[in-house]
DNA sequence: CCCCATTCTATCGCAAAACGATAGTTCTAA
DNA sequence: TTAGAACTATCGTTTTGCGATAGAATGGGG
């Protein structure tokens, strides 16, 4: 017997959410290889990346890097004593609060970032295309759920 | 002194893919969450989404398994195990091939997949929104990078 | 028809990384 | 000035992915 109408669309929403799910996988597994190739795990270089991108004003303490990297406060400190082990960053002490670490890149993480960054826009204009592509798809899905 | 102009599009570009960084990491983060509140790992979710969104007439082997959540063959396995342990999937040989592991969703599996898509669709919106335009903005960025 | 290279899945020990619980400073508001 | 909040750090644990390795099934060339 033929699929009603309702169960072939929900099996369309599936494989749009699918879809989706798989560029991502494919874009991050991109970036982790490229970070790799600099010899640094993929997290560092977000870290680095959360670091470069604050908004002028601001300070890399802890707590901001875990808020935007989604970690807790714990594994976002493990990430920075790590970073900092490989030379791509270092703490300073915030002078008008001493309980708060600021994070700083190194000229040679900045260095890589750099890198890091040219090689992703670079690579990156196919991956964009199948990303916007599923998540258009996805969006037209989801309205759809919710009229 | 002011910052020249490349230094200042070179931000711009670092900016945007951060931005899109981080609403990737609220998105994968969010699923986390629901996966979890089934009692479930996010991974064991991708799994079972990646089988029920398999192409009509395929069928879900490892291998093919691993190229679709991007792991290595060994990592499936285990991944697949995990899934089978926690009453998912289930293993079936291929009878035209008995090398070959075939695996599909049990009911219960099933289940919390339907629940977690219809979460998903139903939250996705705003997170949709979000992606949408940073990615646009990266293309943006990418474009201008590349002329 | 048989053998050897290939394909496919499974096992095991290891390493990376995130987390919860806990603790020690520094700040702040009452 | 002191109690509580905010911030960072430490430690043991768990989860999970990987490399190396192994063994069974398949298939094409001799």
């Amino acid at each position: 017997m033929p699929d009603s109408i309702e169960v072939r669309e929900a099996q369309s929403k599936l494989k749009s959410l699918a879809e989706f799910r798989f560029q991502m996988r494919k874009f991050l597994s991109f970036s982790e290889s490229a970070s790799e190739r600099y010899g640094i795990p993929a997290q560092q270089y977000q870290l680095m990346q959360v670091i470069a991108a604050i908004p002028e004003g601001q300070q890399a303490s802890i707590t901001y890097l875990a808020e935007r990297m989604i970690l807790r406060h714990n594994s976002t400190v493990e990430l920075v004593d790590r970073a900092e082990r490989a030379g791509l960053v270092r703490r300073e002490s915030d002078p008008k609060d001493m309980r708060r670490s600021l994070v700083l890149l190194t000229s040679h993480g900045h260095d890589i970032l750099d890198r890091l960054v040219a090689e992703h826009l670079s690579e990156l204009s196919p991956l964009c295309e199948h990303l916007i592509h599923a998540l258009q798809d996805l969006q037209g899905a989801v309205q759809h759920s919710t009229p």
